[in-house]
DNA sequence: CTAAGTTTTTATAAAATCTTTATAGAATCT
DNA sequence: AGATTCTATAAAGATTTTATAAAAACTTAG
């Protein structure tokens, strides 16, 4: 799996550098911002899968930033907060934070709570399903369902069909294709694939001579829609 | 919706009554036990929507009976301690710790923390028993039923089916499945499964030869449903 | 220690899948 | 339009994967 990406916001810059550091040597990639409308920015141009949220920012109050956050952002938000105060913990959570800590904090436990919280909510998030009309693939499940009838394909057919799925409505070169799904060194293998294209358009399509999803770029490669 | 019930595992009567009071007037339905043993019994004749444990019980480490309630029991658990030791917050939220407060605690906090907890906790599923058309498979009480015929299963087998149980309807692979059932260092061991799938058919399914729940993903590995 | 039950190992036949070949049709280029 | 390249499809052959039985090794309870 790829790194979990975790994006602080927090304007002392002594925090920042320990939850840097602290965080990058386990292995998460970190994201900063230091105002509260920095942070909104980075979370919605490219949401991360965990937030650090400090309540004393500069330019807007913690618990509105949260509140703002949650409107859109459904994975955890941590709250770091100077106050150790009953009625701030309460409203932070009760706006939908996933913790509160206060500073001065234990880093291990930190850590400790934010692996808690990432492992709960990629058990809650396993909907990992793309869907094409009467189409519908589970890549957590590997199931592949039409018409909400489970179709079965074979492993290279559905290895090929979850490559299509991940990258739906990109056209994919034969070269490209081949290299993901068998292998490098298959690159010239071009025949497999029409044949693997062909078996999966029969168990997919309406019409396999009038494909709808699977799509043939002629000269370059197929294209999934 | 009806009222959310919540199992308070601790032995000091001071507690005990506090929590018994905060919780009942704030719309939760309590049940109580003094020992880990007693606890355990409880949540498994009837699992409560979430679990408050003190983790020093006069029987029994609560750090023993989180990681034995966790085995099966997937709801919220929020430890209470005495102790505001690291090492200790740090090894109940991997063990599997929805929350960690140290006594004395705020009860508004504790309640928010409880709020937040459920909150989450309805998003995500939970089931000890799995049933599939005339099978019936209880995690807690490691019982398979059969038509409601208890079906006699080896360690190996049960341990198997728990697996798939827990995972229906998702593929599991024939490396992910040894790992589980037998441990790392088997993952090149698919002929045992292939016994124990055969085995388990045998018991499970009308006719073993066109089997209904236990379905082979050939080149993948096997699915439950 | 024995006996029964369970797991591991071996062997083999059957089933499923993948690769390869052949050929006809479609698309593209000049 | 004709030549060339690209594509679809069927089907035979090769390979891999699976199911099953049964023997061997191990475990456990009495």
């Amino acid at each position: 799996m790829n790194k979990a990406e975790i994006l602080i916001i927090d304007d002392e810059p002594q925090i920042q550098k320990l939850l840097q550091i602290n965080l990058e040597s386990n292995d998460y990639k970190v994201v900063q911002a230091r105002t509260a409308k920095e942070g909104i920015l980075m979370a919605a141009n490219h949401p991360p899968d965990l937030i650090i949220l400090d309540i004393g920012l500069p330019d807007k109050s913690g618990h509105e930033v949260l509140s703002e956050l949650r409107h859109w952002y459904a994975k955890p938000i941590i709250i770091l907060s100077v106050l150790d105060n009953e009625k701030d913990i309460v409203s932070a959570l009760d706006t939908g934070a996933t913790d509160y800590l206060t500073k001065p904090f234990r880093t291990g436990e930190l850590l400790a709570r934010i692996r808690a919280a990432i492992r709960r909510s990629q058990t809650a998030v396993n909907a990992s399903v793309v869907t094409a009309n009467e189409l519908e693939i589970d890549l957590v499940a590997r199931i592949v369902k039409r018409n909400n009838e489970i179709v079965k394909l074979t492993a290279t057919e559905y290895n090929l069909l979850a490559l299509f799925a991940k990258n739906e409505s990109k056209v994919l070169t034969h070269q490209y294709i081949l290299k993901e799904v068998w292998g490098y060194g298959y690159q010239t293998e071009t025949q497999y694939l029409r044949v693997f294209v062909g078996s999966l358009r029969k168990k997919i399509e309406e019409n396999p001579n009038n494909p709808q999803h699977l799509i043939t770029e002629s000269g370059v490669g197929y294209r999934f829609q």
